[in-house]
DNA sequence: TTGACTTTGTGCATGCGTTCACAAACGTCT
DNA sequence: AGACGTTTGTGAACGCATGCACAAAGTCAA
């Protein structure tokens, strides 16, 4: 009945979606065949406090060395293996528009045990096209594509006015991980994991924090004159 | 001495990186003619609790009407100038690779508010290439560009080798705002704001997520048949 | 072996964010 | 005008995440 107690324990939301830049950090480490890292260190190339990557690190086992630190390459497995990236996952682009070739081609995406399966757009003059290998095909084919060659995961980089045409119809093959790029929210039966990146969200936010010092420069200078 | 009381007052972090979800959804119901909602459908079309939706909301002032609901355009409205998007922001993008030019064409980058003003590539077979209206130049124009046409906002979509340089290249030129797309992280000297955005982080987490569904269905199944 | 030094793992406190629950405020209908 | 139903705005409770501080556990030198 007891799973392997690493896989088993909860892993805090917030600390699952810091793991992947520790992975990314230790993988340029070992690069540069660096052996092994304190907390401290690495907590600075991350740029978080050692406190918390030790207890981020913490839930998922205890593989560091008191006195010396962690072995780079062995840190690097352990959290590979916590996010699942020790399998191949079958990925799925729909949309090939800009941004869908740029995810195709984005290093991200392609190292780190995802696998590019399928390109779908229903544009007839892309149709056909190959893309690093992989040809376009038309989303009618996703089944037969999806009964070849399962897909785990399929990201929307459609329009937004696609969307939820494109996500039932991955819904409909049976995929449960969606990865959602198109400005639109998505409804979907319970049981599968949507996730939505909003490329505009980011730069809304920094005009915030742009304009919040601006005001704030403005309020120092009317201050003074008044 | 006591400017706006709504810019001074102090929006959570985690109340600003919602605003954006609630402009696009408001902007989409004012698209449909819906005069006005209830905290309690806004919240349903977002994702969000309404208490939540509610306390954000308060953050800016008060703008909605006891036992009505918020007028749609006025809370449109109230949140653009929140965020800043009622003034433009001139925007740099470096890297015209795939991801550069889905940037450029993102329309919700073009709309909200940010306007494109310059396009940076040092790759010589794209220099002078016109994407949109704007020419590709080579990133030693930057300063020049930056003061015809002062820029507010940088974004590096450049590969992760050559970021840093941009980066530096930017905070030189005075940008204090800068996006960064490239997988590294970025030194830069205080006062100046930089968000990153790892495309490949959301899937991490889809498969972590992916997997741990797969363990636990593995677990029923063995505890089954032990 | 012993002692000095380093670094991890974690209990505890603090702060932030979310949710609940309700009084106050508005429109409407009689 | 007054009663009623609706919805906002917010104080208070709760829970999660972060940061501190230190004991435990290791290395290394002598």
């Amino acid at each position: 009945m007891t799973a392997d107690p690493v896989l088993r324990r909860e892993i805090p939301d917030a600390t699952v979606a810091r793991l992947p830049e520790y992975l990314r950090t230790l993988s340029a480490l070992a690069d540069d065949g660096v052996p092994s890292v304190s907390s401290e260190e690495l907590a600075a190339a991350v740029g978080v406090r050692s406190a918390q990557l030790r207890k981020d690190l913490s839930h998922l086992g205890s593989y560091g060395v008191r006195g010396v630190g962690y072995d780079v390459a062995m840190l690097a497995l352990e959290i590979s293996r916590a996010l699942g990236l020790t399998v191949d996952w079958p990925v799925a682009i729909v949309g090939m528009g800009n941004l869908g070739r740029a995810l195709s081609s984005y290093s991200g995406f392609v190292t780190k045990g995802f696998r590019i399966v399928a390109l779908f757009d229903d544009d007839p003059s892309v149709e056909g096209e190959d893309v690093l290998g992989t040809a376009i095909r038309p989303l009618r084919d996703l089944p037969r594509s999806h009964a070849a060659d399962p897909i785990a995961i399929g990201v929307i980089a459609t329009p937004a006015s696609a969307a939820q045409t494109v996500c039932n119809a991955l819904v409909q093959a049976g995929i449960t991980s969606i990865l959602n790029f198109a400005p639109a929210v998505l409804t979907v039966p319970a049981g599968v994991d949507v996730r939505r990146v909003d490329l505009s969200i980011e730069l809304q936010i920094l005009a915030f924090h742009a304009q919040r010092r601006t005001v704030a420069s403005a309020d120092l200078r009317s201050a003074v004159t008044r």
